[in-house]
DNA sequence: ATTGAGATTGGTAACGTTGTCAATACAAAT
DNA sequence: ATTTGTATTGACAACGTTACCAATCTCAAT
């Protein structure tokens, strides 16, 4: 498979005295600049960091001189003698559900405006690829670590604890940490839309789920919204969690079920937006007045986060 | 903002002797794996590598210390030493088109299978970021790279060109690539439309579009989609292409005003997923049969893939 | 002129791993 | 018993960069 990279080593020994670099061999370092400078290699990599206190002449000297070998830093050679580098180990369980993209993109988008790169790791919701994934982004030494969840399996937090990076677990804030936690605090969204619901006037309502709950985040928000439902007296009247991938298909089909078995239901609340947005195009084409016929909820967003704690030793 | 980490490199001389393995400040590295096993390093290298003609009695001395240990190899003097690693760039200009997130999680899912990372940089549809995010990503020694679309920079291609990886160039294959290309080819998918619409017996073809066209294949689709129809002799009726952010409200709010102002459209294509889900939402909501009032498109998907061409020198 | 405090440059030795070349062991073939 | 071959292990030197000391050099204050 990766053949072919035993590409002849010999003879290219002519210097590029051309101004356009020809396809190089040989990767352009820090000594070839120097050498063209006519400076030390600690120059070199100095002008390339922006390190203080470098003279006119020598910045010139060396930029000159790297733009013209087209040099590009080895960042993988600096990381191991700095032992840290820009990575971000970045895990999430999946890219179907559409809140990753998103939550996605906006790691992605601060992490770029302070020079760093996420390294992405998608486990599948798989425990045991959790721990490979992890295994796999913190041997590139990555200054930071994004998981999902505050639930990772002991040898997970045993690994981490190897090291001395800040973990940030996203997505669920009720629990403990291991160092900060940024996400829903899933049972009081939970408790909130149930208050809502019922503040509001409905007195039936429903529950709809998928792909057997899951992230367990969404089981979570299911129990929370049962028990406070039941709390305030007006318990579920009906719940359908399909065996079946989280989609707006599925939503379309198990909101046709359900609303077809239990009639009287006066409001649906759904695991996801996915599964809302099924609901919702059902009752558009059966005629179905929302919120009038039936209150349709995905989710209340309470977003809340826990501040860093200091991983320092118990005193 | 990254003060913190100076923490005491104090005594910390103490040997792990308990099961668990305590914070440990110095990274555990192949030597002192190799000291506790009582080998060499490098047969501690050969048996983390799986690296054939290994006793198993080596290979227990190893595995037990590392364990113990609890080492992570450090693949950063790996890919070091070896000039090559196990991550692949991926370069994306967005994550808000859904079709990207899907994308991704693709190329994530096939990566993964063979032990690789990949290292994720979004352009936002901004060639010098593309060339920042590029440069950047390359540092990393990645394995190959992949790429949005065709019309990369000169100086992208420069770069590229001083490395010996393959490029892979996602989402359009009417055109030159690099090396490889894998996508749709725009141009033909549009004509195809055009013509399905036309041999469907509609004969009043609008079209609607949003956010100024960044990514310009969708500009491609719409003027192959435009000419196929004047060609057949069905032109377009109205073309609305909205300077807001492609998303459902937009269709919504776009196909709501185009339809008030022809009323004799009879199919819609739109230029994307969640342009035409509005468009559905809006018909839904309005009493508008789909498609027997009008028809709505969103896109002809007709991948292809231009075979890798080997990266030779000409001869 | 002399001194001293920056500012600016360079030399050297790592960082943790793996490729290369030897060295040893052990079995099979003579 | 000797040779040959193969399986297994080790020593050493890089990979390209940067941290840690020096070594200059400049310029103003003594």
């Amino acid at each position: 498979m990766r053949s072919g990279a035993k590409a002849g080593n010999g003879k290219d020994a002519g210097k590029n005295t051309g101004k356009l670099a020809m396809r190089s061999v040989e990767r352009v370092t820090l000594r070839d600049v120097a050498r063209r400078a006519g400076v030390s290699e600690i120059s070199v990599s100095r002008v390339m960091r922006q390190t203080p206190n470098i003279s006119d002449a020598l910045r010139l000297k060396v930029t000159e001189a790297a733009d013209a070998l087209g040099y590009t830093p080895n960042r993988v050679a600096g990381a191991l003698k700095t032992a840290t580098s820009n990575l971000v180990a970045v895990v999430l369980p999946s890219m179907s559900n559409e809140v990753f993209p998103q939550v996605l993109d906006g790691i992605e988008s601060v992490l770029s405006g302070h020079g760093l790169c996420p390294v992405l790791g998608i486990t599948q919701y798989d425990d045991d690829r959790e721990l490979e994934v992890v295994r796999e982004l913190l041997s590139w030494s990555p200054v930071g670590v994004i998981l999902t969840g505050l639930n990772q399996s002991d040898a997970i937090k045993r690994m981490l604890a190897q090291h001395t990076i800040p973990v940030v677990q996203i997505m669920d804030v009720e629990g403990d940490p291991l160092h900060a936690a940024v996400g829903i605090a899933h049972g009081k969204a939970a408790r909130e839309a149930a208050d809502l619901l019922i503040d509001k006037g409905y007195r039936r309502p429903a529950y709809i789920g998928a792909w057997s709950e899951r992230p367990s985040r969404s089981r979570i928000r299911r129990q929370a919204f049962e028990a406070r439902l039941s709390e305030r007296g007006f318990p579920l009247v009906a719940a359908h969690i399909s065996p079946a991938q989280s989609s707006v298909e599925t939503g379309v089909a198990v909101t046709a079920m359900l609303l077809a078995e239990h009639r009287d239901v006066d409001v649906i609340f759904y695991a996801n937006d996915d599964l809302a947005m099924g609901g919702m195009f059902h009752c558009m084409s059966s005629g179905i007045s929302v919120p009038n016929d039936v209150g349709l909820l995905a989710s209340t967003e309470s977003i809340s986060v826990k501040p860093h704690r200091l991983n320092l030793p118990p005193s």
